[in-house]
RNA sequence: UGGGCUAUCGCCAAGGGGUAAGGCACAGGACUUUGACUCCUGCAUUCGCUGGUUCAAAUCCAGCUAGCCCAG
């Protein structure tokens, strides 16, 4: 009998070779494109694609038929809402910089589409990440980076859980992304020069901060002072949502050298500007723990710590402080350590774990 | 109003008779399944104003205006 696997497809390159590999590889596919934000006009209309699909439907479903495999759409616009763009704007307001893609991937991709796809009969859903799931001898189920180090998606899955991995396949993992690229052409997929996709799904104008004061209105923060590290007051901020650790762009502050934000201080609605040099930390702490190659952190380790999804990593010593607390140590400084970003944690090219940095 | 100093892009700032450096900011693009960072490109026909000297002035001269400093 063989097995039955739900592939998101997203109309995208990686989901459509995705589809096929499995389909060669003899189980039984099916294709299902996550509504999820998207009104109906927008939904067919659109012309860019990738995780979040813009141009899904029409596309993911002309690939279903190409590989005559069923398809269908189902709708997560709730799920979706409730945990990727709530929590977005919930994070902007207190400060902090969230990363919308890990929140869906842990709670709707890996949770609502997991469910629904179980309740069909699935024995496993199937996306065309850049990753590649495998079971370690001590039996834990782990995200491994993908064979292209410069296409690698696993920081943005660090969180997910070992009953949502034990069930996840990941084709598109072996391959490099020209290889992926070579075999939609070969197998005549239309998508298969459809740019890689980009931005925030939801926020389609990139303007994320537009966005926040249409989603919140009466509780968007109000501008406030851009301060020094000392205090010194050099000019007004629009709002601490439009600002994030690092930032250079749109600050209006010329001090004859770049300045960055260094630190959002919600309490007293400042934004605090440094230089480059006042940018760079060591220390991490990060809450919201989620192990993967290990049960649990015992004592010391010495992992491969990534800050932001395209940071290379830096070597670094973590050690649990609290129970749902742990402290990351970098041998050397990093730049821009973000609160509400992840810290995901490496052991060569597996992942041990991570956490929401705070 | 006695003396002195300064006025060049939104900010800072080169240039001291030969036809406006640079940095910051800003705009656009590239990169990117988050926000950022980074990179590339663009950005004063004009030098407080008015005259004058000169083949030629932001650069020299005069007056005016504004700001700053020292005396009162």
């Amino acid at each position: 009998m063989k097995k039955k696997v739900v592939v998101g497809m997203s109309g995208g390159v990686d989901s459509s070779v995705a589809a096929y590999l499995l389909k060669e590889q003899g189980y039984e596919v099916m294709g299902v494109t996550m509504q999820i934000w998207q009104d109906e006009e927008e939904f067919v209309q659109e012309e860019n694609g990738g995780c979040c699909g813009l141009s899904a439907v029409d596309d993911a479903r002309r690939v279903a038929a190409t590989l005559e495999i069923p398809y269908y759409v189902m709708n997560f616009k709730r799920e979706f809402k409730e945990n990727v763009m709530d929590y977005f704007v919930a994070e902007y307001l207190k400060g902090r910089t969230p990363n919308p893609c890990i929140a869906c991937n842990r709670y709707v991709k890996w949770e609502s589409l997991l469910k629904r796809s179980m309740e069909i009969g699935a024995d496993y859903i199937a996306t065309g990440h850049y990753a590649k799931v495998t079971q370690l001898p001590n039996g834990r189920f782990a995200l491994q980076k993908s064979v292209t180090a410069a296409k690698d998606q696993t920081y943005a899955l660090y969180n997910l859980t070992q009953y949502q991995l034990s069930h996840t396949l990941m084709p598109v993992g072996d391959y490099s992304k020209d290889q992926i690229r070579a075999i939609a052409e070969e197998i005549g997929l239309r998508t298969a020069n459809k740019p890689d996709s980009q931005e925030i799904c939801f926020v389609p104008d990139n303007d994320y901060a537009g966005f926040i004061d249409r989603e919140a209105p009466g509780q968007i923060p109000p501008p406030g002072n851009f301060v020094l590290a000392d205090g010194t007051v050099i000019g007004q901020h629009k709002g601490i949502t439009h600002y994030t650790i690092g930032q250079r762009k749109g600050l209006g502050i010329a001090l004859g050298k770049p300045v960055f934000v260094t630190e959002i201080r919600p309490d007293t609605n400042e934004v605090v500007i440094g230089s480059n040099d006042d940018v760079f930390g060591t220390t991490v702490y990060a809450t919201n723990l989620n192990f993967m190659s290990i049960p649990d952190l015992e004592g010391e380790m010495e992992v491969v710590g990534k800050i932001r999804y395209s940071h290379k990593g830096a070597p670094c010593t973590i050690r649990k402080v609290e129970e749902d607390k742990v402290v990351c140590q970098f041998h050397e400084s990093v730049r821009a350590i973000t609160p509400g970003q992840a810290v995901v944690f490496y052991d060569g090219d597996i992942v041990v774990g991570g956490g929401t940095i705070i």
